[in-house]
DNA sequence: GGTGCGGTATCAGGGCCCTGATGTACCGTA
DNA sequence: TACGGTACATCAGGGCCCTGATACCGCACC
């Protein structure tokens, strides 16, 4: 692989920084970081708004549902869906059709805190979309989506 | 439908996977996941291959040189280096110039993995870079700074 | 009935990442 | 010399996220 016979570094030093990657990186670390911000105003952490904004969706979900729907493992929606029980946004009582579901709902604070969580998201939401034109938005995402793909694993079905 | 006080209409739509943000997320997760999954092939984190690369291409640095470089804080910089240090690919000196500061190196072990780990990584992020002709990752690149820059906070110097 | 398989939830362990706080080393300035 | 500001490293605590392993439920198939 390496040759380093001949002393010489022969792959180009290539900066992290130069990578499109990078670029990749640092917008996704920009609007993490500034819904972090805005969400903390409400004791809310991003995944704990995103599985509650999931559930005011759809209602009534189960564990592992919510971890297909909000892109983490069922381990990790464990831990989100604890910290929200101890809150006291949602309950979570077993299915009437399979007893080892645990169905997660919002409770009236819960879906009280999660529109007001919203409103905060969309803002930073909006500074995002009001960057770009109609044509830049779309160009944007196919952009984007057409790297997701490039980047899946090629054994693995798409999403 | 809801207590909603303000008089302004419910937000309507809701669903998180029409935001433009999603897409960046989904692509920043698809580049981490299969970085994070080659790199394990040599027991190393994402976090920990670029830090090693970082002091791959500027030699000796400084936990805090490094936190800024890597774009993390100093505390999470000290976790790595902790566990790079373990691993016996760095060491850590006083610096001569100043008693506080503990300047990081590569070991002899450490140059020898970051290339086998680079060239994995490089593999990941061809993959990224042949989606597109040229004019396009440039294209892509611009719109990605401009997101970044809308995203980092415009006002509230409150720090 | 019994058996195996797939889905579900959870524990254990490790790593990353942040905020907040602590203690030390240097340095400019009075 | 004394002091305050800045920079550095680290501890403490909490949260997210993953892999691997365990246990339990329901269902199809034998």
């Amino acid at each position: 692989m390496s040759d380093n016979a001949s002393g010489r570094p022969d792959p180009a030093p290539l900066d992290v920084h130069d990578r499109l990657g990078h670029a990749v990186k640092r917008a996704e670390q920009a609007l993490i970081g500034e819904k972090s911000r805005v969400l903390r105003t409400v004791d809310l952490t991003v995944p704990q708004y995103v599985t509650l904004l999931a559930l005011h969706r759809a209602g009534g979900m189960s564990g592992a549902q919510l971890a297909r729907e909000c892109l983490v493992t069922p381990q990790t929606m464990t831990t989100v869906l604890t910290n929200l029980e101890h809150k006291g946004l949602i309950t979570r009582e077993t299915s009437s059709v399979h007893q080892r579901v645990l169905v997660a709902r919002l409770t009236r604070s819960g879906r009280a805190l999660v529109k007001k969580a919203d409103a905060l998201a969309r803002d930073v939401e909006q500074r995002l979309s009001d960057a770009f034109d109609d044509a830049e938005r779309a160009l944007l995402r196919e952009l984007l989506d057409r790297a997701t793909a490039a980047l899946r694993r090629p054994d693995r079905p798409t999403d």
